[in-house]
DNA sequence: CTAGGCATGTAACTCGTTACATGATTGG
DNA sequence: CCAATCATGTAACGAGTTACATGCCTAG
């Protein structure tokens, strides 16, 4: 059981999914390829800890309706109140800004707008996806009790950490205005 | 090459190091244990972008100290010029965030209270460091061809975002707290 | 006397990505 | 007609972790 695992759950846990909807929903918390989802599923199912249901559908493939178990839940529940794991973070734009004294200003200029371009981009997206959210369920979206509270909450947290990356792009890009001048 | 085999180079275009002390100074913007950093290092010597040099001590091991070759040095360059990858981030936390419904408000306070607990830990240090960095090397630590420039600008951004994450996981025990009354 | 820091390395494993493989439908 | 979306799978590889292995010094 790793983290993958947990996460493939904890989206079952809110209604039955495909591996397919299953790729594009984890990628809130986390991003993995079908080739890593797949056959996790079929572990997962052979465990005991999901089902499955064979769907069939005109004009698109057969899909695979994967459901939590009772025994699935309950190996949830008991993970969650484990402390978690320290977080991984691996960004090679922060690499590169390492080693950003060693390139020119111009570079450095680009480096960092692009970087701002690409946050503004999602930006947008988590703006508009709250939005839809708070139009669907109103007020119940900030009660822990609501299925959507958790995505939710860090729709709300991605969407602060991108601003507050926004702020410190300019504040880089500042200096490297003073500096060009000196 | 891959981009921690970057991370190191970056590392090393700023003063010659051994392999234990590239990997505590790598922890800023990349994370890896030493048994993935040796071997590299020795490809990355016997591709000609690193030289070493053995250099005995009294009372401690010996220890290779590598220095970055002009091969080394232009393939970095070139390198930072390049869009960087887009960043990966695995946080075990919004897994279980994502599913908090799940469970009781004790257990979702809990679980808030300890990752405060551990980002405030290290935003203290993260102060510590820039204090340091400010009295070693004065205003010209915030120049771009100042070489503590990458890592200053890179201790700023995380302190911003450790700051905001604490101010969205107060945002979200309050959301908890009148939960908990309704 | 023992835990932790210094210092390096290999082996076995798991995790994650890229590539290979198939096939129907829909929109531009 | 070509690209994209839906839908699932396997094989080969690369990246990263855990465990095994050694050994001396210092501080509590």
């Amino acid at each position: 059981m790793n983290s993958l695992a947990y996460a493939l759950l904890s989206m079952l846990v809110r209604k039955p999914c495909s591996g397919y909807e299953l790729k594009q929903l984890l990628e809130v918390f986390w991003q993995a390829k079908h080739s890593q989802i797949y056959p996790l599923l079929q572990k997962l199912e052979q465990d005991g800890l999901l089902t499955y249901e064979l769907v069939g559908q005109s004009g698109k493939p057969d899909k695979k309706i994967y459901t939590l178990t009772d025994k699935g839940l309950s190996i949830l529940k008991e993970w969650i109140a484990q402390s978690p794991a320290v977080p991984v973070i691996r960004d090679e734009f922060l690499v590169k800004v390492y080693a950003i004294w060693l390139t020119d200003i111009a570079t450095a200029k680009k480096l960092f707008d692009e970087r701002m371009r690409a946050i503004n981009e999602k930006i947008a997206y988590r703006e508009e996806e709250l939005r839809k959210m708070r139009d669907t369920f109103g007020d119940s979206i900030e009660d822990i009790a609501c299925t959507h509270f958790g995505r939710y909450i860090l729709y709300q947290r991605r969407l602060r950490q991108e601003r507050e990356e926004i702020e410190w792009c300019k504040w880089v890009m500042n200096l490297l205005e003073k500096s060009a001048f000196s």
